[in-house]
RNA sequence: GGCGGUGUAGCUCAGUGGUAGAGCACGCGGCUCAUAACCGCGUUGUCCCCGGUUCGAAUCCGGGCACCGCUACCA
């Protein structure tokens, strides 16, 4: 008889074409935590993982290498399988995107959605962004501030033929899906989010691309010319690694997906809107069910500031893996943070954390339960009868209570948390019973001794989802076997059990599970090869903060010029709003400014204004800006623009 | 501009209608089974500000400020 719940948990696929970086390891063992834990309590698990292999970057980096892009995907895909067992991921499968069953399961989508919902797929127009510079289209969710992901060129508004999903028609069964079931997008703080973007009203969604401008993709059903979108293609990932699509029946797909289990997509905040919008929107016009939750986590921040390319502060795993281990990173990554949010990565941190809490704390406490066993006991846990006091047990009782409540609520940080006070309350039981003043109270020594070996037991356990290295180190240590979670059955809860068979085992004392990390040994390396972020930047931003002063260098970035306003006409779809066309000497450029109140178009044409010339372009109600005029602002609120003392030719320089 | 979040000890952060918490750091004491560990005591806080509800609010409500996120007819 088959009573144990089921549990569905997924990364997100990552796209091979990037370096593993500290995000997607965090993701990575956040789920493989999650996965842990509910095999421990007796749960049947899918744990899933995978790469995403298609699109242009794969493309044209193939080009550069004179390879076809599958063979790239396979060489790269090794970033992260490579990467993932380093780290004690336990993932049950491993999906890519290039694979024959993803491509069935994405046809298959496809097919579902046309025979449930045939009108929620239509050929039109498609008005993208396209890049001139990379020769590329972009989805708006690529683009940040009307510059391409790629180098930062400005894009532009195009045409062409493509696919559309009737995204448009989902709006009111979103929201019904949001209010009804809560859990669909947790922290509620992103289920907020998204519904006020939903609220907002849903344009369609444009599900394909030019094959002339993407040919590393899948070929879209029935349409040669064009290759499935990106997130139509990654999303369905979820189910096509359970054998959706499949000649025959699917057993995974029935036994994981839809009501028979519960299922967690866990992801980074950045793309909640593609999991918590556009996956349920697609699964409901193919009358499949949908997730039970998305879960955006919070972001990794290097000492404070965001972690991007240019600034050069990403934060990579392997470096880290060699430097620390596994255990500390998995258990510092855990720990730190809570429930969704923004967290501060330093090798400081980690370092302080993980020796207060694994060295000093549990380790410690194994190293001198054990000593004591082996010196007095001749190594082997006795068989007395335990011995909890009321102190003890109280501790006992709301470290499990809040260790499990914290995973239940998908948060490791808490359940993490509680084991460390379990561990300091066994600190306290040992001094308060002081079992190495032996005269004459033998017996209940070994009690004591009998009881902190449970409580041991029951501790590494536990942390096995944290740190299953670790864990079977200490499950070693206490003579218990190889690795805690060789017990676990579905079915089982191996968290319920209060006591713990340990009596008679051998244990191995004189073992430093988690050795003390040696910070200024470390920390000094680290400086000395560079791989720190250096602090000038730093300092000068502090600077900045105390006395909201800036340097020349500063203000040396902005390019200031002036321009002759050459043409000027109402924004099609604003009031606020004029759309002006500007000369800057050595080109045109098209500007969108709110002084519609105070200018009409007749009165700039011919005026030489100023304007920030290298502002990053933004796209303001549908028209691209590129720059901003200045205007000083009157008492009424209404604009006044500067303009120069006399004649000058477009483009000149402001300083 | 709109919506949402956050604001707690020197630092990093838990917590939550009923005498302010942890880790790190600091001081004193203890223990010496243990990984310069562990245990106890102590210092540092107007729990962002102002109002309100309440017997009682840091915790609930209203307003404000700061920072962050999403979004916009900001430029």
């Amino acid at each position: 008889m088959d009573t144990a719940r089921r549990f569905y948990v997924t990364t997100p696929i990552y796209y091979v074409n990037d370096e593993p970086h500290i995000g997607h390891t965090y993701t990575t063992i956040v789920a493989d935590a999650l996965a842990r834990y509910h095999r421990l309590i007796g749960d049947e698990v899918y744990f899933l993982t995978g790469t995403d292999e298609h699109g242009q970057k794969m493309q044209r980096a193939a080009e550069q290498r004179r390879i076809s892009p599958q063979q790239l995907a396979d060489q790269v895909v090794e970033n992260y399988q490579r990467l993932w067992p380093a780290l004690g991921i336990s993932y049950d499968d491993f999906i890519r995107t290039t694979e024959a069953r993803h491509r069935r399961g994405v046809y298959a989508l496809f097919e579902k959605i046309r025979r449930e919902t045939p009108d929620a797929l239509y050929k039109g127009t498609y008005r993208g962004l396209y890049c001139t510079g990379c020769e590329a289209f972009f989805a708006p969710g690529q683009v940040t501030d009307g510059v391409c992901p790629e180098q930062g060129h400005p894009v532009e508004e195009v045409e062409e033929e493509s696919w559309f999903f009737r995204l448009s028609a989902f709006g009111d069964r979103l929201l019904e899906l949001y209010d009804t079931r809560p859990e669909f997008v947790l922290p509620v703080t992103r289920r907020n989010e998204v519904r006020g973007f939903v609220a907002e009203g849903l344009k369609d969604l444009s599900i394909s691309r030019s094959r002339s401008q993407v040919s590393w993709g899948l070929p879209f059903p029935g349409d040669e010319q064009h290759v499935v979108y990106v997130w139509f293609d990654a999303l369905t990932n979820y189910i096509s690694a359970l054998g959706y699509g499949q000649d025959g029946a699917a057993p995974l797909y029935a036994r994981y997906w839809g009501e028979a289990a519960g299922q967690l997509h866990l992801i980074g905040k950045d793309i909640l809107r593609f999991h918590a919008v556009y996956w349920p929107a697609f699964l409901m016009a193919a009358r499949e069910p949908v997730p039970t939750s998305v879960f955006a986590h919070g972001w990794w921040l290097r000492d404070e500031a965001k972690m991007s390319k240019t600034r050069g502060n990403v934060v990579k795993p392997w470096p880290l893996l060699e430097d620390f281990g596994a255990d500390a990173l998995r258990w510092f990554l855990l720990r730190e943070i809570s429930l969704g949010l923004d967290g501060s990565y330093s090798d400081e941190a980690l370092i302080e954390r993980t020796n207060a809490d694994l060295s000093n704390n549990i380790g410690n406490l194994f190293s001198r339960v054990l000593a004591l066993v082996a010196r007095h006991e001749a190594g082997t846990v006795p068989a007395a009868e335990p011995l909890v006091d009321e102190e003890l047990g109280e501790a006992i009782e709301q470290a499990r209570d809040r260790y499990r409540s914290g995973f239940d609520r998908h948060d490791p940080g808490s359940a993490l948390r509680a084991l460390t006070e379990w561990a300091d309350a066994v600190n306290r039981y040992l001094v308060r019973k002081e079992p190495w003043r032996r005269e004459g109270r033998e017996q209940s020594c070994a009690r004591v001794l009998r009881t902190a070996c449970e409580q041991l037991a029951q501790l590494a356990l536990r942390l096995h989802p944290a740190m299953p290295q670790g864990a079977s180190r200490l499950w070693s240590s206490l003579g218990l076997g190889e690795d805690p979670a060789a017990e676990a059955r579905p079915g089982q809860d191996l968290l319920d059990a209060r006591r713990w068979p340990v009596a008679g085992s051998s244990v191995r004392a004189g073992e430093r599970v988690f050795p003390r990390l040696d910070k200024k040994k470390l920390l000094g390396e680290a400086a000395a090869t560079g791989s720190d972020e250096p602090t000038a930047g730093g300092a000068a931003e502090t600077e900045t903060e105390e006395t909201g002063m800036i340097d020349i260098d500063t203000f040396q970035q902005i390019d200031l010029r002036t321009a002759k306003v050459v043409a000027c006409e109402p924004h099609p779809d604003a009031t606020k709003l004029l759309r002006l066309e500007v000369d800057l000497g050595t080109e045109k450029r098209q500007l969108v400014a709110g002084i519609a109140t105070a200018y009409t178009p007749e009165q700039l044409v011919g005026r030489t204004i100023v304007v920030v010339a290298n502002l990053k372009p933004a796209k303001l109600r549908g028209l691209l800006s590129e720059g901003m005029l200045l205007a000083a602002s009157g008492p009424d609120g209404r604009p006044l623009l500067l303009s120069v003392d006399g004649d000058l030719p477009p483009g000149s320089k402001v300083s």
